[in-house]
DNA sequence: CTTGACCTTCCAGTGGCTGGAAGGTCTATG
DNA sequence: CATAGACCTTCCAGCCACTGGAAGGTCAAG
């Protein structure tokens, strides 16, 4: 199978399927024309980094994941504890943003919106 | 002033004061040596930007802002349609977050977590 | 035989810094 | 006056995870 279709397939863009490869994750065998050519196995590897992508982990985490996903005698543990760390890191980051909308939003309602030049907002940046 | 009280008095690093000079946000004199000197004005534009970076606000956004700052006779509702805007963006990334976070603990719960290779969570990447 | 849709590699750019190298300047001390 | 060390300068490279585009090869249909 070629890229265009391994794309179709796995919901990656082609240049991401071939970045994937340039960094070691998926490396499909090649055509006597040297075009690439995916195989079941690519195709499940791609899809699985597809969807843990979708899920925010790291191309790092995905290296990761994907070498427990493959090894038949990994421990579960290993994969909870990647999962989790990231679900921390979401958490945090979920923490920060609403903090920013908090401050956002009431410096958005604060502000008349206006033609005059007065506005909470700035004053609140230049304080 | 020298960066590097420059940095302290506005909180930001001297890299990232020399970095908004490079793409002409904050504009500091020099002195004979060279050295780039700071008065009062770039100490509260370089405040106002630690400010409106720590909001969240891109440096495009805060460009935007420092030059409303600047305007004495800007209409409040410009100021306060950058802000809108980052605001939607920061709840938009909140539920995106927050939508991750919830399939992330459901997975991470289901994973026992244990030296057996069974694990919700590759399953779910893998299906 | 041509068209156009694929494929390949390689280079550059994104945002917002950050680290480090190589070298100039200033200040305090011996 | 020499030297140490703490500044300062510029420039280049790297981070992450792609993405766009150029230049050129390959293939299938009409």
């Amino acid at each position: 199978m070629n890229i265009s279709d391994a794309a179709t397939e796995s919901g990656l863009a082609a240049k991401t399927i071939r970045y994937y490869e340039e960094i070691g994750l998926v490396k499909p065998g090649r055509l006597a024309n040297g075009y690439r050519d995916y195989d079941e196995d690519d195709l499940h590897k791609l899809r699985f980094l597809q969807r843990a992508r979708g899920l925010g982990f790291s191309v790092e985490d995905c290296r990761g994941l994907l070498s427990l996903y493959e090894d038949r005698n990994r421990a579960s543990s290993d994969v909870k504890k990647i999962a989790q760390t990231h679900l921390a890191e979401i958490e945090r980051k979920i923490a920060e943003l609403q903090s920013l909308q908090k401050t956002l939003s009431h410096l958005v309602d604060a502000c008349h919106g206006d033609g005059r030049p007065n506005c909470p907002i700035i004053n609140d940046l230049a304080s």
